[in-house]
Parts: C-alpha cells; sequence; structure tokens
DNA sequence: GCACCGATCGCCT
DNA sequence: GGCGATCGGTGCT
C-alpha cells in the first residue's frame, strides 16, 4: 500500500493537537544517492509560540535562525544546538504563528545500515540507540541546516507520511527546557509506551 | 567585541 | 546520576 504524505491543510492546526497525532506517523528521509531512510514517530513535543518561554519563538522572538517557524504548516525548522547537534520540527498552525513539533525519537523502520554508518559506526550499537533522541535522529537520518525550511508536504529529501496505526499514548512534561514555569512542567509531550526507542521514560512504568 | 548558555549526547563513576 | 564537549545564536556592553 502505498504511503499517503501529509499535506500543509493536514498540520495547519495547533501545536498541541498535532503533537499527540504524529505519533506512529513515519518520517522519510531520501539522501543524495537515492537511499531511502524511514522510522515511525514515537515522541513528540509541541512548543506553542510567543507566550511559550520555552520556545525559541518566546517573546515574539523572530531572527534568521528561527525564520522557519514563522513559515507555512509543513516546513521543517531544523536548528543546531549545543556546538553539535541539530534538531527537526514540524512547523504547524497558521503562517505568521511561530507553532511547531519537535521530533524526539523514531523506531526505525528502513535503511538501518546506513543510519548506524551516519551514527558513526560504533560497534554495540543498538538498534533503540540509532534515533532514540531529537539529536540521535538527526544524525541518523543526515538532517542538519541544509533541511531547514525543506517542504515536508513533498516529495522530497525528508517527507512526512500518515502511519498504519492509531498508538497508546503517555503525556508528560517536556525534556530539557530548563527552569521557565509554569512551562516547563506544561504536559506537551507525548510519546507510545510500548515503543523501546523514546528518549526518556518516566520512573513510574515498568 | 564579548560572555553566556542551550528543545543533547556519550562516557565516566 | 554526573559532567565535559563544542560552537552558533543572542543580547548586552
Amino acid at each position: 500500500m502505498k504511503p499517503r504524505r501529509y499535506t500543509s491543510r493536514d498540520l495547519a492546526i495547533p501545536a498541541e493537537v498535532l503533537a499527540p497525532k504524529l505519533i506512529g506517523a513515519v518520517l522519510r528521509r531520501t539522501l543524495p544517492d537515492g537511499m531511502v531512510l524511514t522510522g515511525r514517530i514515537v515522541e513528540t513535543e509541541a512548543y506553542m509560540g510567543a507566550d511559550d518561554r520555552c520556545s525559541h519563538a518566546y517573546n515574539g522572538r523572530r531572527t534568521p535562525r528561527n525564520e522557519a517557524m514563522y513559515g507555512r504548516a509543513g516546513l521543517a525548522y531544523v536548528y543546531f544546538t549545543y556546538g553539535m547537534h541539530h534538531c527537526v520540527n514540524v512547523v504547524c498552525g497558521e503562517e505568521g504563528v511561530a507553532v511547531a513539533v519537535l521530533i524526539r525519537a523514531l523506531e526505525p523502520l528502513t535503511g538501518l545500515e546506513a543510519m548506524r554508518r551516519l551514527r558513526g559506526g560504533r560497534k554495540n550499537l543498538r538498534d533503540r540507540d540509532l534515533c532514540s533522541g531529537p539529536g540521535k535522529l538527526c544524525q541518523a537520518l543526515a538532517i542538519d541546516r541544509a533541511l531547514n525550511a525543506a517542504d515536508l508536504t513533498a516529495d522530497g529529501p525528508l517527507t512526512l507520511l500518515h502511519g498504519p496505526s492509531t498508538p497508546v499514548l503517555v503525556n508528560a512534561p517536556r525534556i530539557g527546557v530548563g527552569d521557565h514555569e509554569p512551562w516547563s512542567f506544561a504536559p506537551l509531550r507525548w510519546y507510545d509506551p510500548r515503543s523501546g526507542h523514546v528518549s526518556v521514560r518516566s520512573k513510574s512504568e515498568h
């Protein structure tokens, strides 16, 4: 069955509505040599725009770095952080409003050997270590700032596809967002607790 | 010009 | 569980 691409219309909804919907969706990366890497999204976070103290667009901040967040729903917002990692977001909501969903973890589906090479080719790197974090998945899929503002709804290098299933979800506070109450504790993270590929799981799970 | 620090990761204890 | 790596973005002097 041919996978169906997300459309800009599908994505022109609030971040806290889209983030849980994207669990189970598929991110497809087509490398310049034609190799196709895919992964099932198992963890996301919503970033709520100008009011959200944890967002790059807090207080209306608009700079060359975060310009893509103000674009049309369906663009990718890719940024560089900690001097060595990239993270990828799905821009959503209305054009001109800087809301987005961070993709935090994937369950690799195809192209695992290429992902392993891109992750440094270390021996003893388990499948669950390939894409279980926002920086890891960007490394595994060769996503960097060259893909900032790429159109995820097009048949291009990076594409968002509908998944076949609607998984069980856990809703929890976001990760690594610092001390910005009340936003730090707002339950704007979603993940599939049955996946072994989530970045961080809560203590109460067994 | 310059200081601070981050939507992280991997290695060490 | 702790911490160092590493550097671009941002905002202040």
